[in-house]
DNA sequence: GGGTCAATCGCCCATACGGGGTATTTATGG
DNA sequence: CCATAAATACCCCGTATGGGCGATTGACCC
């Protein structure tokens, strides 16, 4: 059976990490890495013209953010697969990742044989991830406290059928003012700025 | 360096399978099963007064079933984790899990050997699951499908992360007013009159 | 009994929003 | 070749919206 080779490009400022990368890659039986560039525009640039299965993402990159970039390089080819790179770990940034399209988040002290591992993994199909970080991303799923009151997760509901202040304050008997405050308050406790994303939000967090 | 047990429990209907599993984990070094629950209610009135690190759940329970049940132990006794056994792999059921506070996802026809990997994996604040698990689970968080133009889907999605006019505008280099006639037509196309239910309905609808 | 929080009501103010129009260009398909 | 759809751009206008404030009343908790 003869073995199929892996495409691969890399995003990565650092020109050490990318030069060592693209060596090590390029350099391995099944892999080739003929492409790599120092930063997002670039990447959007030719990505979706080049002949490639896996980009790996840095996510820390000067300008346009790796995971803005896999958001936007997602949605001109979403068959090639997408790994983060990254030295932080923090939630936000693996939930967003994972969100805009990432099929494995991976921290930058990997070692590069695992490194290759994973990249045939997410190749076939797979998500790698540490134990650890897919312990994080798994706790994202879960509302450990519903920051929202029964008040304001009633109200959100009627938000998200299209009522105005007026119709909900009249259906729930309230002043129009007392509305308003809880939906400030809504907002404030989800971190968002307005109905469309309070809503988007709390459907994502099965808020409602 | 001592090892420490790690005490388990196991809800699960089947007789035979329940038992089996309880002596194999209760054989092993470092494993200890002395609680055997046949179906979640049992459970419930029990799990939360006894020294136990991690659950094993069944998820086809007679009665309630091993989501619910993980779902109202969790609240109780949120220190244990909880791994859901299954014979189905099906979406709903994977993300369910995840959402009432399950770590680990593992299909029944997993070897003892490994099982007793993962227990241990969950213990130490890992989140064991296969990789084709996984990437189900990532794929949850990203759907496409479109009654709606490109272009008015690429709009809908950028509302929904509380973007304005202008925002959308600058960031396609658009005039505000084609922004503002896109998003007539979305609301049209959607029967809505405003953002939040256009954002309600095209996420129920898996548009965005 | 002081602290916290949910729920209620209020004001001011700038602007984003939604509804009503019209119109051009490009691409697609019968 | 003509109809249709999508994408683009503009106008007027009234109001809903969101931000920044403050305030009172009850629960509940330690």
């Amino acid at each position: 059976m003869m073995s199929e080779t892996i495409h691969i490009a890399i995003v990565e400022d650092d020109n050490e990490i990318r030069q060592t990368l693209t060596l090590i890659i390029d350099g391995s039986r099944g892999f080739s890495c003929k492409y790599a560039f120092p930063d997002g525009e670039s990447a959007l640039a030719s990505v979706a013209n080049l002949p490639v299965d896996v980009v790996l993402m840095d996510i820390d990159l000067p300008g346009k953010s790796g995971i803005e970039v896999t958001r936007q390089l997602k949605q001109e080819c979403p068959e090639v697969d997408f790994i983060m790179l990254t030295v932080k770990s923090d939630d936000d940034s693996i939930f967003e990742s994972l969100c805009v399209g990432a099929s494995g988040y991976l921290l930058k002290d990997t070692s590069p044989a695992d490194l290759l591992t994973h990249i045939k993994e997410v190749y076939e199909g797979g998500a790698p991830m540490s134990s650890q970080i897919a312990r994080r991303i798994i706790s994202s799923f879960r509302i450990i406290n519903n920051p929202l009151s029964e008040r304001e997760t009633e109200i959100l509901k009627m938000l998200s059928r299209g009522m105005n202040y007026k119709d909900v304050a009249e259906e729930l008997f309230l002043s129009p003012h007392t509305v308003k405050t809880h939906i400030k308050n809504i907002y404030s406790k989800l971190h968002v700025k307005n109905r469309a994303e309070a809503i988007y939000k709390a459907i994502k967090q099965k808020l409602i």
